[in-house]
DNA sequence: TGTGCTGTAATTGCAATGATTACATTGAGA
DNA sequence: TCTCAATGTAATCATTGCAATTACAGCACA
């Protein structure tokens, strides 16, 4: 099973915000001419990290921009904004094993503790990358670009 | 985007596997019981268990057990026998982002680096914990229930 | 040889994803 | 105030993956 393609779009998206800021309005057509793909799968989008508080999106005018500094904005901001399950479970269980069973009555309960360490550790790792991170990655490579 | 139950339902096969080893012959009837599934979910779980060298199964006369010590079995063993999608890629990228673009075209090697540390951060954290680990907690807990 | 179990194909229901069309709403600028 | 580009959102559709289920062939031991 894979994260959704929702996440590595959603970086996308803030990664051209802020390369494009100077030249353009960075609309939902703009942006999916860059990812190829819908305007109405990147307004989606865009609504989803609206309501985390990342982004304010201009109604009517059109074009969105940071609410917050690219440095307070980190991939697991981002990965919660767009990608999370209800309840935030990483690992899904099968529902109702059988209570009359010693190991099905106490395998939920036994499991739980490692499966949230292996769920902290990805998520922590998250928390060490920002958007301004990108952006100095893409300032770089465009540089070089010429 | 939750990692499947196979994952769970794994573990627990192979905490019953180790808890009833000397009271039952272990089967998918039997298992399926306790997880409270269908014994063909669990046949295809054991195929895929033996495939990677975790289990035998006993063709005909039917039970598994293990194939190696409980404590060479790891949870990223068993994650990547029954839940790996091909290549191994946690994070799904859309694909042909437009090449004209300069973000378009560099987004995915920009990412490619941390995406893979996060990945890596959950997988290692997963190979710290054992079905030996399990095997232990799970006797404490069934000695305390008396 | 009979019996119990595994291996596996085929089908179904269901949910999530992504693509697309359509249209009401918004708000800045002419 | 009207226009128009853009957002917000509902509705539909195809595809995919998961899980459940039925059915049956193959296997090994008593």
């Amino acid at each position: 099973m894979q994260i959704s393609s929702r996440f590595t779009i959603a970086l996308h998206v803030l990664a051209c915000m802020d390369t494009f800021k100077d030249e353009y309005k960075v609309t939902s057509d703009f942006l999916s001419a860059s990812i190829n793909t819908n305007p109405v799968i990147i307004r989606k989008i865009l609504s989803q990290l609206k309501k985390a508080g990342l982004i304010t999106v201009a109604r009517g005018t059109g074009g969105i921009s940071p609410a917050r500094p690219l440095s307070d904005i980190t991939f697991y901001d981002v990965y919660e904004a767009v990608d999370l399950v209800e309840n935030g479970e990483l690992f899904h269980f099968h529902e109702n094993p059988n209570p009359q069973c010693p190991v099905g009555r106490n395998i939920h309960g036994l499991l739980d503790e490692k499966l949230r360490a292996i769920q902290e550790a990805m998520e922590n790792e998250m928390r060490k990358y920002t958007i301004d991170d990108i952006r100095v990655d893409m300032q770089k490579l465009l540089e070089r670009e010429g």
